[in-house]
DNA sequence: TCTGGGGTCCTAGGACCC
DNA sequence: TCTGGGGTCCTAGGACCC
């Protein structure tokens, strides 16, 4: 018997935002994508007036404008540190735990030994808030997808003061299935999400009393167990084990398009330097590097075209000269004229542990390890990222992406600590 | 004018083997 | 004229998640 509690950030980037500015405590917020795009997160007032999830910024202006509503550049740093201060926050009251997401934990809360779990939730909330500032609501299910149906209906209702528990109460779960549309479940995407639509089944009541066979031959295994762990069978166990990374990629889209050979090269070789920085700093090597570069989808009046191509490597590798080395052979291959380029990326791929690697069939001797790389890493991670870079890329180069109205970085940079005047 | 980035898992189909 | 059955491995693509 397990109960899982599914912890979720209340708009997580825009509270974030919210947090060392208090004067937006009261005002619509959002936060956009890189390039400053579109909509990645907002506050609830700014939900209220009808933004979008994944609105373009170009087509809400008016909606902006009239409720003057906070634009933020979205600042990563400020978001992993705060995310970081709120695991630890949940870590340290259920030990056995899983952070699932930059805004999201579920908790084993079994062995918590509690009298009410509902009344532990309701504190955990309280000081979570109280610890980090951040406002979080809990759901709590035999499973964790119910544990995220729970969560949903705690973030929808006001009288659940930001806590529903649907394990001390299991008569309340047939009522949480049939207020739930099948698109809010959790593994249910757009597309699935039509589909049963179309076949009549629009709750996740209906879902759960689905056809097994039909569900198996339409939605594979993954639909299947969904559809248990809706009738409470658990399917996803707690993972409290990190797993360690099979791939990682950098990729960004340019500001503006780029149709110069060696300006696609100048971002590739920065998006390679910070890829390779992931790797090394997971502890990994990459047996396989991926490049990419594409058009812009949404400009239907230019050509289209998407590139790509690999290179195996004689030895996993994730040192910078190596991998920015193959990069721009892969580049070489694959690069055709003519073309407005908006988007590239370089993805490692065959991720192992360092060390781990098997040894080369053809070659006894593997390349050694010469401390430069861990040298550089060392001094990065010291005086900031880039302050040490090969000499691969230029600066302020045409691709370097949008971000207008970035937040400081209140937690991760002195220069951008918060000051107190005393008055 | 302006539409993100970083991941996972599963499946189908082809190549190849005996 | 007849044209197997069973298996593995790899890859591309599609679904999903945040």
């Amino acid at each position: 018997m397990v109960t899982f509690a599914l912890v979720d950030c209340n708009n997580f980037y825009a509270s974030c935002e919210r947090l060392f500015r208090p004067h937006l405590k009261t005002r619509p917020v959002v936060v956009l994508s890189n390039n400053d795009g579109c909509v990645i997160a907002r506050s609830q007032e700014a939900k209220s007036i009808g933004i979008a999830m994944g609105a373009p910024l170009f087509k809400i202006r008016n909606l902006v404008e009239e409720h003057g509503v906070e634009v933020c550049s979205s600042n990563y740093a400020l978001y992993g540190d705060i995310s970081e201060r709120v695991m630890t926050t949940l870590g340290s009251n259920a030990p056995n735990h899983e952070v699932y997401s930059i805004d999201e934990c579920f908790l084993d809360v079994d062995n918590l030994a509690v009298p009410n779990l509902t009344e532990w939730c309701k504190n955990l909330r309280h000081s979570t808030y109280q610890w980090t500032g951040i406002p979080v609501s809990i759901g709590v299910g035999p499973t964790k997808t119910l544990a995220k149906l729970a969560n949903r209906l705690a973030k929808k209702s006001i009288k659940a003061a930001g806590v529903i528990d649907l394990s001390n109460h299991p008569a309340w779960i047939e009522p949480a299935l049939r207020k739930t549309p099948i698109g809010d479940v959790w593994g249910v995407g757009r597309r699935w999400s039509q589909m049963l639509e179309e076949r009549g089944i629009m709750t996740a009541h209906d879902f759960a009393h689905g056809e097994d066979g039909w569900i198996r031959k339409k939605m594979g295994v993954v639909g299947l167990r969904t559809v248990h762990e809706l009738r409470g069978y658990v399917c996803h166990a707690l993972e409290d084990q990190p797993q360690p990374k099979q791939t990682t990629c950098c990729t960004r889209s340019f500001g503006e398009t780029v149709t110069e050979k060696a300006q696609v090269h100048d971002a590739l070789m920065s998006f390679a330097e910070r890829a390779a920085e992931k790797v090394r700093a997971a502890d990994q090597v990459a047996g396989v590097v991926q490049v990419f570069i594409r058009t812009d989808p949404f400009n239907l009046s230019a050509a289209q075209k998407s590139l790509s191509g690999s290179v195996t490597f004689d030895h996993p590798t994730s040192d910078t000269r190596a991998i920015t080395g193959a990069v721009t052979s892969i580049l070489d291959r694959i690069w055709r004229d003519g073309f407005a380029w908006k988007k590239a990326g370089v993805m490692m791929l065959d991720l192992t542990a360092t060390g781990a690697a098997p040894p080369s069939l053809f070659d006894a001797v593997a390349p050694k390890n010469d401390g430069l790389m861990n040298a550089m890493d060392a001094l990065n991670q010291r005086y900031g990222r880039g302050s040490i870079r090969l000499g691969l890329a230029g600066k302020d180069q045409e691709w370097r992406m949008r971000r207008e109205n970035l937040s400081p970085s209140y937690t991760t940079k002195w220069a951008d600590l918060a000051k107190v005047v005393m008055g």
